[in-house]
DNA sequence: AAAATAGTTCAATCTGCATTGAATTATATT
DNA sequence: AATATAATTCAATGCAGATTGAACTATTTT
């Protein structure tokens, strides 16, 4: 009878990355700088929310790793956001890790009434 | 000049599910689950929390969707949670869809001092 | 120098939810 | 019938974070 493995994934880090994600907003942001928008007014127009709220949430996704940001070389005003491929790859790595099916293993009865009872799989055959 | 194209799943649905996720105590029952383990004492006790805790991030789990529930058909006190394979499923598929890395595309300059600048691959050759 | 532009930061409010402890339900045991 | 067991529900508390509006910073334009 074997013992509880380790998830295979740091919960800390994966829950801290996930709940950067939770957010429909955030999630509708994060699709559109997949699609090539990157700047604050440009967010705003497209999900019909004020500037500073934009910011709060790109916070949000910066402080996650999420995304990248980068000022415009000949207008400093403008600020580009932009996907962290890295963090995306590392992402999806350890959220596949952790959610694979493959993982799932069948219930092991330590616990209520059939704890106690011998199972046909348990008994070796000596002979 | 191509259009945003519409995200490839609902932002909503995800952002629940996620909401659900983005827990470390909940990562760790959804593991649990995954081990073997079902019932709420046993949960309770590998998390070092009271039982109505940890019915309460159960309860979270399956209003996602997440999981399932039984009850111990030899004595009905016993409830068994496990992980919903099929939601499981639609879940990677979901996730995946959306942080595909091919989806990140190029920055379009729309916005910003380089949005009236024309492009070389924006000029048609014509001779 | 003054005004305009793009964006961020700050303070206040409101809401959702993790946590706690007590009460309750349902079932089984004595 | 009374008690024990497994779990859920309920009420109250505390905190994190989404939202709002105003103030602020940095840069560019006039």
């Amino acid at each position: 009878m074997k013992g509880i493995t380790r998830p295979p994934t740091n919960l800390q880090t994966l829950a801290a990355q996930l709940k950067a994600l939770a957010e429909p907003k955030r999630l509708m942001i994060l699709h559109l700088l997949m699609e090539g928008v990157q700047c604050n007014c440009e967010l705003g127009d497209a999900l019909k929310l004020p500037p500073n709220l934009i910011s709060h949430h790109l916070r949000m996704l910066r402080e996650a790793g999420l995304i990248n940001v980068e000022r415009d070389a000949v207008d400093a005003r403008w600020v580009y956001y932009s996907i962290n491929r890295a963090a995306l790859d590392e992402l999806n790595t350890a959220f596949g890790s952790f959610f694979d099916p493959d993982r799932i293993k069948p219930r092991r009865p330590t616990c209520g009434p059939q704890s106690s009872v011998v199972r046909v799989s348990d008994i070796a055959v000596t002979a």
